[in-house]
DNA sequence: CTCATAATGTCAATAATTCTAACATAGCGT
DNA sequence: ACGCTATGTTAGAATTATTGACATTATGAG
C-alpha cells in the first residue's frame, strides 16, 4: 500500500504557490501585481490569511486559473448524457425549468 | 430598445437570494443550515458583509451551485441554476438519471 | 567554507471586516 | 387594525487580515 502522495487534498495556499512558481514570479514581484505586502503573500502560501473573496478573485485572474480551482481545487465539464440534459433543460421554460430541478432535488435525495 | 432587464452585471448578494429562493428557503432556514444568524444572511444578500471564502465554499454547497458562479458570476458555460442541475443529477443514481432526462424530455416537448 | 544576497517565514500591533443581537420596517391575511 | 412572518438596519464585540520589522533559509561567488 504505497499510496504515493496524492495531491488532490491540497490546500489553497499550496495551489497559489504553485501557480505562482508556475509563472515564475517571486513573491515580492506577485506582491507588486496585486497591491499587497510579501509577507502577505507569504502568509497566503502557509494558508495563514489572506483568504478574502477580493484577494482570491485578483489572484485568479493574475495566475489565469479560475476561482473554483483556486479554492476548492475543482474544474467542472460536460460528459455526454449531462449535456444532453443541459439541452432539454435549455428547450424549457422557465417554469418547466423550475419543475425539473424540483424533480431533481428530490430524486438526490433518496 | 427596451432592454428588458438582463442581470449580468449582478451582485454576489443578489446571486446568492436568487439561489436561495430558487431553493424555497427563508432566511432563516437559509441561516440555520449555514449556522449564521440570519441578519447576517441578510448582510450577505444586500452586500454589506459576508463575502468570506468559508462562507461561500458553504453556501455554494447548501445552495448546489459553484464558487465561480456566485462569485463572479460565471463557471464555464453553465449559469447558476443551470450548474445546480447539473449538481443533483450527478448525485442521483443511475435510474434516477433515466428518470430525469425522461422528465426533460416530457417538459422540453411542451 | 564564508560571505553576500535574494527569497521566504514569522511575529506583534494595527487596521479592516464580519458577526450577532436587538430593534425597525414591510407585507399579508384575517 | 392586528398579529404574524420575512427581511432590513444598526452598534458594538469578535474575528481576521495586513503591514513592517526581524528571523531564517537557500544559492552562488570567491
Amino acid at each position: 500500500m504505497a499510496a504515493k502522495k496524492q495531491p488532490p487534498t491540497e490546500t489553497v495556499g499550496a495551489r497559489i504557490r504553485a501557480l505562482r512558481l508556475a509563472a515564475n514570479l517571486t513573491q515580492d514581484e506577485f506582491a507588486a501585481q496585486l497591491n499587497v505586502s510579501r509577507s502577505a503573500i507569504a502568509q497566503w502560501e502557509t494558508d495563514r490569511a489572506g483568504q478574502v473573496r477580493d484577494n482570491m478573485e485578483r489572484i485568479a485572474k493574475v495566475l489565469n486559473t479560475s476561482l473554483g480551482y483556486l479554492v476548492s481545487g475543482e474544474t467542472g465539464s460536460l460528459v455526454g448524457d449531462e449535456l444532453a440534459l443541459m439541452r432539454l433543460y435549455r428547450a424549457c421554460s422557465t417554469e418547466d425549468r423550475r419543475i425539473l430541478v424540483l424533480t431533481a432535488r428530490r430524486l438526490a435525495r433518496s
